[in-house]
DNA sequence: CTACTGTATATGCTCATTATACACAGCAGC
DNA sequence: GCTGCTGTGTATAATGAGCATATACAGTAG
């Protein structure tokens, strides 16, 4: 028995035109898919050939995703067999979710005070966003 | 009586290595300068050739952040006079923070969701971040 | 051997940044 | 009014880093 008994099917959809790199949207997408259990640890990744092909980009850009993944800790790539998710990867994403999330919190303060709102009106919309994403 | 009668010093810092490209950091400071009231509608930024020494970059670098800024609507630039805040310049800026604020709080809910944190929580977080900044 | 996996090299494109030379505005002095 | 100096913004060509590519190379497993 080898490390992967069942097909990975993982649906990531890349943007072009959407100002962030290739590589950069794959990697959020594949730590997604980590953060709601679509991937779990010992998983294999698909290969860097067809999911190239299907994302029609090319390999480079998929091996510099899961390249920035793995120095990131939260998978293993070994040559000639694929590229497997780590244990305990929603660990390291959660931790790296809660760094932006205090990132754009600051931001939020900062701008909000200087566009007048009130903590009380930055509240209310983040609770609209927050009820609003299924 | 010309356009400018006091002395525009405006206080600039721009961090190389911190990511963000330098006109970008030229023309956010100058948008928080603006919805400070430390630049006021009729002021004279400082001269292309001045700031970009004062900041050690290149010519260039400034007239990239001054072009944005007039594309913006923020300023309007003469040729061989100075480049000039227009007339409610915090109105364009405030929008614009609106903007940015909703995209943060929009990731922040998504990002908190799959992060396993309640709404009460990141409420609480961005209060922190609110009483914290000045 | 064959068919799958990841890897390395050389190339082009875009964008941020630079140095240098150019063009217009305004004021001083004749 | 003209001349010239010194302030202003502007345009051109060149450099370097980062994103993306195609193609050829190398390991794994049946």
């Amino acid at each position: 028995m080898t490390n992967t008994d069942a097909t990975t099917t993982i649906a990531v959809t890349i943007s072009l035109h959407s100002g962030l790199p290739a590589y950069e949207q794959i990697k959020e997408q594949i730590k997604a898919l980590i953060m709601s259990g679509g991937l779990n640890a010992g998983e294999m990744l698909p290969s860097v050939r067809g999911f190239a092909r299907d994302l029609k980009v090319s390999n480079i850009t998929t091996i510099r995703a899961y390249s920035d993944l793995e120095n990131e800790g939260l998978v293993t790539t070994v040559q000639g067999r694929g590229c497997f998710v780590n244990a305990l990867p929603g660990e390291i994403v959660r931790k790296q979710y809660l760094d932006e999330i205090a990132a754009n919190l600051t931001n939020v303060a900062v701008k909000g005070k200087a566009a007048g709102l009130t903590l009380k009106e930055l509240k209310q919309k983040l609770e609209e966003k927050f009820n609003e994403c299924d």
